[in-house]
DNA sequence: ATTTATTCATTATTATTTCTCATGAATTAT
DNA sequence: ATAATTCATGAGAAATAATAATGAATAAAT
C-alpha cells in the first residue's frame, strides 16, 4: 500500500518546508508530488495534509507518516548502500571449508593478507560438514574447500597449492627418535594421537598402516594441535602431521619428524571451488593469493 | 533505488520456494517478477540469484536482501495497518486545551466514557499555552478548547456546555459564612486564593471586584484545587470556584459557597473547535458527548 | 488598494513503467 | 521419449507516473 516514494515525499516536505521545494529537491514537479500523495489519500480514505493559506499543514496522520518516514527511509537507504558495496566488491563473504585439520595454521597465513586487501569481505571457516566438504561446496554452503583429496567432478575445480610430506611426530626421547624412516609395524606398540576424524581421512592409516595391515597399540583423539604435540613431547605417544607444521613447533618442543616408510607419504593441499565462482572477485582473488603464498614451503 | 516490490518478491520466494509460486501468491505472472528483479539487478550490477537446474538459488546478495525483506516488510505493513486504523477512526488523538482550571474535574467525566467508546483514541490535555488557547486551537496544537470565554472568530466555533455560577468559597467559621450574598468590598479584608493565572482570566476580578474598585487584602496562588480548599476550610482566606465544584467538596470540608453580588456571576463553559474539524469523527463525537453529559448540572 | 508572486490543486496529455502473453531453453518427472 | 515444470526474454498492452498548463487562494510588494 504505502511505498517508498510516499515516505520520501513526506520527509522532503519536512526538510524543505513546502511541497514545491520538496519537488525541486526530488527532481520532480510539484504536480507530481501532489498527484502521488492525493492518490494515496484517495486509496486510504484519509488526508495527510490540508491546505492552509498557501502553505500545507499536516494532519495527525500526515505527522505520523512523516515520523515513520524519518525512521524507515534510513533503513532502506542503508540497504541500498550495502547493495552498492556488494556490487563494487567492497563487501562480501568468503566461506571456507576445511577437510584438513592441520592446514588451519597454513590457512591463516593466507587469510591475513586477504583480509587486509579486502577490508569489506568477511571470512568464515567451517570444519564440520553434514554431508562432507564436497557436498557443502556443491550446495553453496561454502565457497572454497581446503582438502588434500581433490575429487574430479563436473562443476568443480581444484587448484593445487601447498605440497608437503606427512610425517610421524615423535618425542626426542622416543625409541623411534633419530630414525631415517619408520616402518608401519614399528607403530604397533605406540599410542597414536590424531585429530578426531574417521580413520578414512587419516593418511597415516590409509597410506601407511592399513596397506601393511598394522595398527597402533592405542588410538586417542585430541582437538588441538598444541595438545597433541605436548603429549608426543612428553613421550606419551606419537602423531602424524605435515612436515612444515612439525618444523614450526620443533623450536619450542622436544619433538622431531620421521619419514613414513622409505619413500615417505607425499601430499598436496588443493583448493576446491565451483566453476561458476570464477565470476566472484573474492573467490578468485583468494585462490590466486593462496597459489602465491601457499606453494612455497612455509 | 530498492523498493517495496523487490522486498516483497524476495520474501515470497522464500515463503513459496519458487518464483512461479511466489508470482501466484502475489497475483502476478512469473514473468512480471522476473522482469522486476532483472531490472533491479541491471541497475545494481549484481545478480540476486542464479538459475540452477530449473530452480533458482540465491546469491549472497540475494540472501542478504531476503533477510532485509523479512526485517523491513513487517515494519511497512505495520505502517499500513496504522494508517487503516486512522482511516477507520480506530486510531486517533484528541488534544484538549483547558482555559478553565476548575473544569478539569468536569472534563474527566466526559473523557472517561469517551475513552471507553473510542478505544483507539488517545486524549491529551494541555493547560499551558504560549500564545493563549485560541492561538493553540488555530495552530492545530489542540483540537478542542475548554473555555468560559468564547471569542467569535471566523474558522472557529464554540458549543455551550456546562452552565454554572461562579461562587465565593468561605470556611464555615468565616465572618462571611451563611450570608445570602457578598458585596465586593466585603473581600477587602480577606486573603484570596486562586489558581496561578493572571487576574484578567479570573472572573472574581473581572466581573466582581474590579467593577467595584475593590481588591482583596492579599492574593495568593495555588496549583491544586484541594489545597486551595484546605486553606479556605482552615479559615486562612477565601476563594472563588464554580458552584458544582464547591458542592462536591462540601461533604468532606467545612466550606460553603456564597453568591457573588446580588445577581451572582453566571458563566457557561464552551467547547471551541475549528470549523474544519467537523470532518473528524473524534472531535465531533467528543463535543456531542460533552453536550449530553455536560449540560446537566453535575 | 492594486499588482505581483508564491503555493498547492486539477485537468489533459505525454512519458515511463509495469504487466502480460507468447515463446524458448533447460531440466525434471512420467 | 514425452510431458510437465521452471525461469528467461522480447514485444505489445495496460497501468501508472510525470509534465505542462492553468486556476484558486493567499501572501508580499508597490
Amino acid at each position: 500500500m504505502i511505498d517508498r516514494v510516499h515516505l520520501r515525499i513526506l520527509r522532503e516536505i519536512e526538510r524543505q518546508g513546502s511541497l514545491t521545494a520538496a519537488a525541486r529537491a526530488l527532481n520532480l514537479t510539484q504536480s507530481a508530488l501532489t498527484h502521488t500523495i492525493k492518490k494515496l489519500e484517495a486509496r486510504l480514505g484519509i488526508s495527510l495534509w490540508i491546505k492552509e493559506g498557501r502553505q500545507l499543514r499536516l494532519t495527525p496522520v500526515g505527522t505520523y507518516l512523516q515520523r515513520e518516514a524519518a525512521r524507515l527511509l534510513p533503513q532502506l537507504e542503508r540497504v541500498d548502500k550495502v547493495l552498492r558495496q556488494y556490487a563494487s566488491g567492497d563487501k562480501g563473504m568468503l566461506r571456507i571449508g576445511m577437510e584438513c585439520h592441520p592446514c588451519y595454521q597454513w590457512l591463516l597465513k593466507i587469510v591475513k593478507p586477504f583480509l587486509a586487501h579486502w577490508p569489506g569481505v568477511d571470512v568464515d571457516v567451517k570444519q564440520q560438514f553434514q554431508f562432507g566438504g564436497l557436498a557443502a561446496l556443491f550446495n553453496h554452503d561454502i565457497d572454497i574447500l581446503v582438502t588434500p583429496d581433490p575429487v574430479l567432478r563436473k562443476g568443480l575445480s581444484f587448484e593445487p597449492v601447498l605440497r608437503y610430506e606427512q610425517m610421524l611426530v615423535v618425542g626426542d626421547n622416543s625409541p623411534l627418535a633419530n630414525l631415517e624412516h619408520v616402518e608401519p609395524c614399528q607403530i604397533s606398540d605406540q599410542t597414536l594421537y590424531t585429530y578426531p576424524v574417521t580413520s578414512e581421512r587419516l593418511d597415516i592409516y590409509q597410506q601407511f598402516l592399513l596397506p601393511a595391515h598394522c595398527l597402533p597399540k592405542r588410538h586417542k583423539t585430541l582437538e588441538d594441535t598444541e595438545m597433541i604435540l605436548q603429549m608426543v613431547a612428553a613421550g606419551r605417544g606419537v602423531s602424524s602431521l605435515p612436515d612444515w607444521l612439525v618444523d614450526t613447533y620443533r623450536q619450542s618442543l622436544p619433538i622431531q619428524a620421521i619419514r613414513l616408510g622409505k619413500e615417505g607419504v607425499h601430499k598436496q593441499i588443493h583448493l576446491g571451488h565451483r566453476n561458476h565462482s570464477a565470476n566472484n572477485q573474492h573467490i578468485t582473488a583468494f585462490i590466486q593469493m593462496a597459489c602465491q603464498y601457499g606453494t612455497i614451503e612455509v
